[in-house]
DNA sequence: CGGCATCCGAGTAGATACTG
DNA sequence: CAGTATCTACTCGGATGCCG
């Protein structure tokens, strides 16, 4: 598996990161949990597609979204840009023309998600080879 | 709504990137997607708080982490501990006492995942209050 | 065209009980 | 202790049809 190794440094400098996170949360149980309950939402894949649609097209309709995210079905597609408008990653503009046309595009605090989620991404993408042949590896021994 | 301003510079920038990442599934239909495919399973809301908390604890067993990953349940904790494992992120051991002892830990690939994720995580911590207000925005007007 | 409403089947989650 | 088994409930996704 060739990758960058981790250094026993960059592990503590991630321990430390983690402590701040976590480290309030350590005592009591977590009703609430940001992680859970606010990623949740725009890190299904879905999503994520969209969001990196969005960035690379800056403004998009529907139809053009959803040949683009090969795959989903128009109530998902409508329901996650309803969730995604909510949380006020995308906005929604819409044209009173006959035919009507709507178009979206990402918010400002969109395009801050969409940085994060880019580096995740590359990741995933360089990665994917590597995940493939772990779950084959897995299957056979 | 604080947040560091998004310079054009920094959307040029990220617009090159993602012109890598789709550049190439720009034309043909994607079937295969490592974001949809190879992400959704490592990116639910369980799976990221389990990669988290085996950042935060190098080694756990299965109570430990249910304990911490709070809300889950038996069934699906040992789902998502067993595809991890498949994927290559965490590593499981087994100590044939009595008792039995099984301990989780991150692999090496895990840990490369683990960095890109707390990124992701460390945004959402930071933006939480943000998204929450917008939810309630949005669903006042 | 750009959706939303509805229905239905399949899969998933959760609770609980149980076992090696 | 570390799960599995089982059952139920619910959510999800896909297909279809409707409407402005």
């Amino acid at each position: 598996m060739e990758m960058e190794t981790i250094t026993e440094n960059q592990k503590v400098k991630v321990a430390e990161k983690l402590k701040k996170m976590f480290g309030h949360m350590d005592r009591r149980e977590m009703e609430y949990c940001p992680i859970r309950d606010v990623m949740a939402l725009a890190s299904d894949k879905w999503s994520i597609l969209i969001i990196l649609y969005l960035g690379y097209y800056p403004v998009m309709r529907f139809n053009h979204l959803k040949k683009r995210v090969y795959g989903i079905s128009n109530k998902v597609l409508s329901e996650r840009l309803k969730v995604l408008e909510a949380d006020g990653y995308l906005c929604r503009t819409m044209f009173p023309e006959v035919p009507v046309r709507v178009e979206y595009n990402l918010t400002d605090f969109g395009h801050s998600y969409l940085q994060k989620l880019i580096e995740l991404s590359e990741w995933a993408t360089t990665y994917s080879d590597t995940v493939i042949s772990n779950r084959k590896r897995f299957r056979k021994g």
